[in-house]
DNA sequence: CTGAAAGCGCTAACAT
DNA sequence: ATGTTAGCGCTTTCAG
């Protein structure tokens, strides 16, 4: 655990004053070519390096543009590979940050992580699925899914009324008649809008709604344990499932095989987003794919044009059915 | 794009010093309890958030974990899914870095992230397949699947000589015995460490070696295609081939099928990392597991303990098979 | 119990 | 061309 070498390590063996390394450092002018070399030599063997904090305090411009997630889950992991992707060759670093890990509440992780990265540290933000409205910010932020609708100054989000549609019809073409729905987070605008695609595919089908068939999946593992039960110890239990995410979607798969049931042949379960763990489950899992990797390229490309002074953007993009192994017509 | 909110705002809104506002938020005694909660409340309204740069400049210590990756590619997004996890419930918050993108050089970016963030903004830093040698640091370091030997501080690594016998032994097994090896950057004790396992299973099972069944792939797709031309355009050319990671070997079956082989029936291919497209290529490629959330959960217990003042470790995590359908019995 | 002042590492005026 | 000074937002002695 040896000391940093700061700026006054360098100034004190190059035996010039601490403005002339920084000068020299950053390419200002007026420093003079053979004191340029000699402090740059000594910079290298030194191995010093600037303080990403200290020069975040004195410049508006970091050159870094942050990621803020409530958690590194599959879902924020392939939208940070499509940002960390499309920045590749650009003057930015990418940096990500969880920040609702430590705090007890998850509730405005956002809000706290903006203010605390944001004007310092971070030139833009690009947020994942926040869920509460966007505080008053000091650097450009695009939202990638807000959970609760347009007022984040740009975003970009996957249309889920239509995906949800369609994993719906999916499910009724195949032959389902009796089709569950274990729902995301009801507080969440992606999740209504998904019960939303179900609803109106059931109607569209001249199937009638049956409340029972609905429980809570709150989008996460943990919290779909017990409504993926419910599920399942109804009376007349549904033979089918269109779970609001992929890890809703995976422990429902789970419950079944833990109450003997088998997918597809006795249960047929699809689910929405597409991480990478649903075409390598086995049974593949059948899903919505949400196209991660372009909606984190498309945040970045509204990112940069608003850092270069542009204006805000929604970018709206089509989630695409990915039939696989986990749906098949019903035995019953 | 408005001012941030910063202790100075709030001082002024409460009527008090810029000193008691700091004491009442950080809990230190020595401010009147009428006081403190006209602060707090204060600080409610206004919405303050410290600033984690302003803060990490006069602490020491930051509460935040850096996890520092050249790039955010599949690999090491997993292990920071285990990294955040196994952070969950401590004080912790997980900033991860990709430092190597707008830096020309990719050589040494884990010394430039490291001496950037390290001393200030984290506490501690895990590192993931670092290619140099540790610089001085200033913070407790865990190196994950160091590429240049044990000289960092402390190390998580997968054992990769055992996985790569196992790897060869599963092709002995199916009855191969002209068995290739596409191997890794040979600069990385990882790539030795594979094709010395891949050597010894050989020999355990009286196999010749035969030096023309090595070529080269470096780990990347792209310097694997000549590798792969030149093993299938031996005049006695193998019926099996162990890549020396997934990448090497999807690029290894392409070759294949260009040049008219079916996987598995003409060419058996296994590969080593198990990232989430070797499961759902088609075939399914066989490869050795790395366990990568676990390294990553690894990887925090040790730097945790680090912090608490522990010494340094070396933790070595087992590679497990992962027979699929890349791999069959030699059909000549 | 409260506030004034110093300083973390750095950059940007402003002298010299 | 170089050095001096001020100050970014915050925490921490140290006086009052």
């Amino acid at each position: 655990m040896t000391r940093r070498i700061t700026i006054h390590d360098v100034a004190q063996a190059a035996g010039v004053s601490v403005a002339t390394v920084s000068k020299a450092i950053n390419g200002r002018d007026g420093v003079a070519p053979s004191t340029m070399s000699h402090v740059m030599r000594v910079v290298d063997e030194l191995g010093y390096e600037s303080s990403l904090v200290a020069t975040s305090m004195r410049r508006q411009r970091t050159g870094v543009i942050g990621v803020l997630v409530a958690e590194f889950e599959p879902f924020a992991l392939q939208l940070l590979q499509g940002v960390s992707t499309a920045l590749q060759g650009t003057e930015y670093d990418v940096l990500a940050y969880a920040g609702s890990i430590s705090a007890g509440d998850h509730r405005g992780w956002e809000r706290r992580s903006l203010s605390r990265l944001g004007g310092t540290l971070i030139d833009g933000a690009i947020v994942v699925t926040p869920t509460s409205t966007p505080p008053a910010a000091s650097v450009p932020i695009v939202a990638i899914d807000p959970h609760e609708g347009p007022e984040w100054p740009s975003t970009v989000s996957v249309i889920n009324t239509d995906g949800a549609r369609a994993a719906t019809e999916h499910l009724i073409s195949l032959g389902h008649t009796r089709i569950g729905h274990l729902r995301g987070r009801t507080d969440l605008i992606s999740a209504r809008q998904r019960e939303e695609g179900y609803r109106s595919a059931l109607a569209a089908a001249g199937l009638p709604f049956d409340a029972a068939l609905v429980a809570d999946g709150g989008y996460r593992t943990a919290d779909s344990t017990a409504g993926a039960h419910a599920l399942l110890a109804l009376a007349d239990p549904p033979t089918a499932v269109f779970a609001a995410n992929d890890l809703s979607a995976l422990e429902m798969m789970r419950v079944a095989g833990e109450r003997g049931l088998r997918v597809p042949d006795d249960l047929s379960v699809i689910g929405f987003d597409d991480i990478p763990e649903a075409a390598s489950h086995v049974p593949q899992l059948s899903t919505v794919r949400q196209p991660l990797t372009e909606m984190g390229a498309a945040a970045v490309r509204v990112l940069l044009s608003m850092l270069a002074g542009g204006g805000r953007e929604d970018v709206r993009m089509p989630a695409e059915l990915r039939a696989r192994r986990s749906t098949a017509a019903p035995s019953r």
